[in-house]
DNA sequence: AGTGGCTCCTGAGCGC
DNA sequence: TGCGCTCAGGAGCCAC
């Protein structure tokens, strides 16, 4: 669920909320989910300072001062919040369910911690040397960052060209070639460039193609001004819910009228993965 | 090269 | 009421 506005939320909010403070101690109740283990962890990030934050497609890094890192993939469900003496019995964290399967705790000098609640127990925290984050297996292979003035018309062509039998879906969702894009914003960007995610590469025009991009931009670039969105499990640092979800066109609206031409809106599955899709606004 | 399926995991929603 | 089924999904992996 968390997809590249939602990452860049939590970076943002924990370079804020974490930056300086000093690791006190660690706790975990899924540490099968923790890099290279549980110990070495432990070991590496105690007593270590935070550096800043940083993001590489959908991972998280938290540089240390001491020449470590931690790397972390929400996944589906994952989500950190980060509690001090003022806020720790909000709302948000006392009752809303979903902030409540906290796996894993960075307790600070100061009192605040850092809990990683993740219901469905897919994300996972890797520590390493700083200097071997951009060789972690799944950042080295990353396409272009799909916010980055670097991703262009001129790079997706140029690195789709021997991938014209794909759907133009299953593109989006592929990180080695745009990083950032997930299953919703796949839909939502494919229906403001009024393509339909079934087209091969292919067949895409010229007047298609320059489409392309600019709406992933657009739909990633409004999505990070309102803080993602939590149509399901997504929290910020506060726990509470980005806004997004309110201005979708079509992603979990199957069955449901366009809010642009009122046609019914469609579901497919590309690989194992639902899109949605209005037939009459993409071609 | 391009698909399809399975895996990790849990909760929601459904049919009976 | 409660059981069992299916689905949701990021991404790696394997098979055809």
């Amino acid at each position: 669920m968390p997809e590249l506005p939602e990452v860049q939320t939590v970076v943002s909010q924990l370079e804020q909320k974490i930056v300086g403070k000093k690791i006190k101690d660690v706790w975990s109740d899924w540490k099968k989910k923790i890099l290279p283990s549980f110990s070495t962890f432990t070991k590496q990030v105690k007593g270590a300072c935070i550096l800043g934050t940083r993001r590489y497609g959908k991972h998280i890094v938290i540089d240390l001062d001491n020449e470590y890192s931690l790397v972390v993939h929400l996944k589906m469900t994952g989500h950190f919040l980060v509690k001090d003496e003022a806020n720790r019995t909000t709302k948000a964290f006392t009752e809303d369910p979903v902030n409540g399967y906290i796996h894993h705790i960075v307790t600070f000098i100061d009192g605040t911690t850092l809990e990683f609640s993740d219901m469905r127990k897919f994300g996972w925290l890797h520590t390493m040397k700083t200097e071997e984050v951009e060789t972690l297996a799944s950042i080295v292979s990353l396409g272009r960052d799909a916010l980055s003035p670097n991703f262009t018309e001129k790079y997706l062509r140029d690195v789709l060209s021997g991938k014209k039998k794909q759907m133009i879906g299953a593109i989006l969702l592929d990180q080695n070639i745009i990083a950032g894009i997930g299953n919703i914003y796949r839909s939502e960007a494919l229906f403001l460039a009024g393509i339909l995610p079934t087209r091969r590469v292919e067949t895409l025009t010229k007047n298609e193609w320059p489409r392309i991009v600019p709406a992933i931009k657009k739909v990633l670039r409004q999505a990070l001004k309102l803080h993602g969105m939590s149509d399901g499990d997504f929290r910020d640092t506060d726990g509470l819910e980005g806004r997004f979800q309110q201005t979708l066109y079509v992603y979990g609206r199957g069955d449901k009228p366009c809010k642009k031409c009122g046609t019914i809106i469609e579901r497919k599955k590309i690989g194992q993965r639902s899109v949605f899709y209005c037939p009459h606004c993409q071609k």
